[in-house]
DNA sequence: CTGAAAGCGCTAACAA
DNA sequence: TTGTTAGCGCTTTCAG
């Protein structure tokens, strides 16, 4: 198998009769080289379709101009305007975003970040917390920057941009409550992060006298199907539950439509709060009440801190906590 | 800048008394070495926690074990299973997916492919046909098998797995007279394919003897907004229009509420057909027909055409037309 | 402003 | 089975 097109620095040099780290200047410190011989050598370059071998760059100078990010679900709309902006960020300054599925599972993702710590990114955007010691260990040995997002721990890896799911919890337990729902039950993702908000929730509910509120558990990824099936079960279950928060704005569709289709008028017999503020919470009949957290913020936070450090600035405050809110419409 | 932890094979090989080559073949051609140098290397891999540098290895091997996808949102319904599924596919295989969004933007575009062939990937997956003939010309230059898929063109750069959108437009059309709909409209992101489709309806009602259907036309990305908006918008200008082929299923679920609070009965009043598939459509109150295209294969077949281009062997089907189908449920 | 030498970390090819 | 040599393509360093 020959490479059809493997012009060199040195290839293009030969063609317009100077020396490689001319080209190379050429490329990379333009205001370094004189302008009869930048022409020259752009023409060339430009004639034949040279594009320099990053990893041979990369190689040489250590900065791979790469940052990688690690998703639990590879798309899907949560982490969608998060690494939106991380993208978005990245690019602006010159760096290519690489994305890595983890899945749900550990045992994949230690292979998975070995994967990544191969390719010497400048830099590691986790979503959610790492907590697999191997995977800290490999993390921390690599020395790559590391920004864990989503979620907050007092023991984070290097940097940290989230929020606090037990709060979220409790605020929207709080909120139900101050609504006048006093039923409310809790439809949710089964995973470590929908888990702690449940904490949060129940705790806020004992605290207000409350029972604790029936938790229906569904797979994730949340689906609207899903979400119907759930409001199907909860009823069954608990029929005089009065209010649902879903872990996701997909599922709280879902419950909405379940509702609908049973004549439940929302947000009078039954108060639906979701989470994530997808476009379409606005846009739904009833809208619906959700808890937004800013993604965009997060990613474009990330993207800064890796930056920093990459060109080996240090971060001042790498650690924030950038909360949520609950957006309150016409659903509960 | 100091690296904090820099083990190199040869840091490897003196602490295991042995040399860099061994610890390269242990690394890479186990059975090649004898079971005591092979523990006795492995233990101190696993003690340093070394990972090698897949820069260096892919500079040597000119295998960067790395396939890029660009994709034109980054993330979004529309390609999660064709992405999904090249992912797990190269997985398995032991590749990486890196994944570049080049917006709807062609400028950006060609700066998205230097970028990527910097990284001389083993692969790129095109979603939708390379238009820009500097981009064409750069893909073709670089030598790196190119997947080009969700489309059709009798030119391709170098493989291809598509369909045919002006097909789907054609079907769809057919499929609504033959359900006695006579006064379809069209809501639609403002996109290359979405506009063939549109084109091919439009035929398919020519031949059929209906008028030309109404177009709304709504930006990329397509949200449930604008599938509510659209339908008040055709509505309004053409209130006897019967049916809707929405060019997304967010769309059409946005279509259906729309509809809901109009008060207009679908199917009855209100035929509304959807595109993708998406697993919320089978939950939706009626469920929703639309077009579903098998993005699992796509992404599959994409895989292995690039595998089998990496490890030198020739693909024999190298054009493929997946097709479309409609999925009739209770929408129309 | 331009060039020559050296080497980043790894592995193909050959030798022992 | 193991080691030695060389060099992938680039850029850092140092001279001119």
């Amino acid at each position: 198998m020959k490479k059809p097109q493997g012009f060199t620095v040195h290839d293009i040099a030969r063609l317009a009769g100077v020396s490689a780290m001319t080209v190379s200047r050429t490329l990379n410190h333009p205001e370094k080289v004189s302008p009869a011989v930048l022409a020259r050598v752009r023409e060339v370059v430009a004639r034949t379709g040279f594009v320099p071998n990053g990893m041979a760059r990369g190689l040489r100078s250590s900065k791979a101009r790469l940052v990688a990010a690690v998703l639990p679900t590879l798309v899907g709309p949560v982490f969608q305007e998060t690494v939106r902006a991380l993208n978005e960020a990245l690019d602006e300054q010159g760096y290519q975003l690489m994305i890595g599925q983890s899945g749900y599972d550990a045992s994949r993702e230690d292979a998975l970040l070995d994967a990544i710590i191969r390719r010497r990114p400048d830099g590691i955007v986790l979503t959610g917390i790492m907590h697999s010691p191997e995977g800290r260990r490999q993390l921390l040995a690599s020395g790559i920057p590391v920004v864990e997002t989503w979620d907050l721990t007092p023991t984070p890896i290097d940097m940290l941009v989230g929020f606090s799911h037990e709060r979220i919890g409790q605020s929207v337990c709080h909120f139900l409550y101050s609504r006048g729902y006093r039923h409310p039950a809790l439809i949710s993702a089964d995973d470590d992060r929908a888990r702690r908000r449940i904490e949060g929730f129940q705790g806020m509910s004992r605290t207000l006298g409350l029972d604790a509120a029936p938790t229906h558990l569904v797979p994730a990824p949340t689906t609207l199907g899903s979400g119907r099936a759930g409001l199907a079960a909860v009823l069954a279950a608990h029929p005089h539950t009065d209010a649902v928060f879903c872990s996701s704005d997909m599922l709280a569709l879902g419950v909405l439509i379940e509702a609908q289709a049973r004549g439940l008028a929302v947000p009078r017999q039954l108060g639906v709060v979701g989470l994530g503020d997808l476009d379409l919470a606005a846009s739904l009949q009833p809208a619906l009440t959700t808890v937004r957290i800013d993604g965009t913020r997060i990613g474009r936070t990330a993207a800064q801190y890796i930056v920093e450090r990459a060109e080996g600035r240090s971060v001042s405050e790498p650690i924030v906590d950038i909360g949520f809110e609950i957006i309150e419409r016409a659903s509960a």
